[in-house]
DNA sequence: CATGAATGAGCATTCATTCAT
DNA sequence: TATGAATGAATGCTCATTCAT
């Protein structure tokens, strides 16, 4: 393995002082072309402007144009993964832990107008590296969420004729759903934040075991 | 418009018999072709040799690659939301107008597990293609949704503090979700039923205007 | 040889009719767009289009593209070749001859800006076929300039030290650049006319015997 | 205006010492080909073997096929405007002038027959580019010549009655036609020699104030 | 004779990646 | 580490030509 290739390998946290910030600023730099102009649209040449690097140096630090996608993705999903799992751990019952998965899904993403473009439409844009890299992530992300709903049903608190994951990614749907519509609509916080609201009180609602059916 | 560009608008009768053929066998090579590989990863050549035709034949029908996937998009979500809103027309109640909007979502795409990838991961390849042509038409998916609820809301089956189009968001996102994680998961028919029942369990119960609220 | 190929032959009198009407309509209309878009940028679709016939039935009287600009060059050039002799056999001296030649490529074309353009334009844009086609022609037609002078010189009316072919090179060069700036400029007929007298002045006092030389 | 599209601009000091070399060698490499093939029958890969570079080399110092054919016009052009500016300001008396005008159009070129071909065949290719770039330049270039013999009607040694635009674009027809019949045929410089006086020689003449004339 | 849908070879251009400096 | 000039493989699209009708 040489000097250069090690290099490639990831987050090494080795580099004296400016380069991590050099490689935070590539990545910030790549989600905000990213986010105006899609994955595929966006030259590498493009990020390194951006980043006010030299297209090369890119290279010193990601494999790849995909990989920088996918750094992206691992930074900010594993960040949002960690937090998830520290607020969840941090919070009393089920019911407040599903309030805090709708406001970090929800809420991290709005001071981010960027980044939730990158998440919900580009990482989508290559079938084979969102099954290779984002995948797994995800489904771990997706676990989390059907642990707590899991964990209400236990309680007696949830209806145990759901299962779990299926929640979870009804959830995680409806979420995902409403940063996707809110970044291609007006993308206001407040309107974000009311659509927060709802998906919460829907859920609840809709997940609770003393809750009467409307049967059709 | 000269008489080369007049062929590239839509469904001209022009053609004798097998041209309306020609222009659904390169609709739907490519929305095989598209699913395998994603939309900027598939070649015209390659959406050419599963139609049968010639590279350049794909011109005739379409005015270039982008509009191959846009026509994917357009014939079927034209044809979901007419469906639709016959179906809703047909229903009784918005009970039962909810489990149609479900139903048809989730099942009539998972007859067709490509056009499920097409839909949920490919068109959000291009940013611009989506916010041009995709946005009204979803829009106007969101809108028959919203309807529905409104109706609900206005009969007292449904609470009136959610915002109709919020809760038409995160139905439409909880299906989109479900569809996207089973595309990418096991693709079972099964699966499907189930996370469907679930999805409409959760609204129905969530959205009902008598089910006393968990308050955390 | 079949009855294909046989039609692709030249300028065949044996169509009854409309035949011969289609192929000069073709060939007008080829003028029209060749003088609009220049050779290479014109498709034979937008001959066809021009000429009110399908595209194929281009094929029907000339070999290919190529060949539709030659038949251009050898109908007019063959035309103007006729003529030329005709007048030149028609009139009385040298001095009435050389202002013929001024007049005819001059004023032929000044009627038809769009032949102008083509002429003097297009036909240089093909190495090849100009070397193939049009040099033999073009030699034909500078050889009967040459003999007029040459006959001036035998008559002692031009002074012999010229090479008869050098001044047949530089008059017919004066001609056509006068066509080409013209047609390149405003295009009046007013201008072209004062611009043919000028030549023809310039080159009957230059190629004058009894002129006294101006020597620098 | 991005790092990508401002290298594309001219003659930018940025490189080190090769750069000049390689634009000056595409530049070569291109009115070799061009003069051999045509403009429009010549790939940009052939331009880029003679050059000795690869084929997206051309990109970094042309913004396409077309700017290399403008650049090779712009470039001699200038330097021969230039050039004859000069000339013209060193010669005494306008006929020494007028001879300078013949001698450097003329023998400039014999030295590079290719780049003959170039400018009086592949130039007039393009209308569009001719109208564009080269009209402007070229009438620079008639009006340097028509100053000249502005010059000579003002001191009494050219006729008044010409209009000096006129007598111009003859010259300089005669010029390029002489070039051009020269590099069809067999472009020996002998000939050339032998055409350039007699193109003076009959200039001279036929503007001369004090030639008799000869009315047919 | 006439048509025009279909063909597919051909080509300009792009852009991720490399590597000499 | 950093650069950015150079590379050249890859591909969308055009358009002259054919041929079944």
């Amino acid at each position: 393995m040489t000097k250069r290739e090690r290099q490639k390998n990831e987050s090494s946290s080795r580099q004296s002082r400016g380069a991590g910030d050099k490689r935070e600023r590539i990545l910030g730099a790549a989600v905000r072309v990213f986010a105006n102009n899609g994955f595929y649209a966006t030259r590498v040449s493009e990020i390194a402007e951006a980043a006010g690097v030299a297209d090369g140096t890119i290279y010193l630090y990601f494999k790849n144009k995909d990989h920088v996608l996918v750094s992206i993705f691992e930074d900010r999903l594993d960040a949002l993964i960690s937090l998830l799992e520290r607020e969840i751990a941090g919070s009393q019952g089920v019911l407040e832990q599903i309030e805090k998965i709708v406001y970090l899904q929800l809420h991290l993403l709005e001071s981010e107008r960027d980044l939730a473009e990158v998440i919900t439409i580009n990482l989508r844009q290559s079938s084979r590296l969102l099954k290779e890299y984002a995948a797994p992530k995800f489904r771990r992300y997706l676990e989390i969420i059907a642990e707590v709903i899991a964990n209400g049903q236990r309680q007696g608190i949830f209806r145990k004729e759901l299962h779990p994951f299926d929640a979870a990614r009804a959830l995680w749907g409806s979420l995902d759903g409403i940063v996707m519509t809110w970044a291609l609509g007006d993308a206001k916080p407040a309107t974000l934040r009311r659509a927060s609201t709802a998906v919460a009180s829907i859920f609840l609602r809709g997940l609770a075991a003393d809750a009467p059916a409307l049967d059709p």
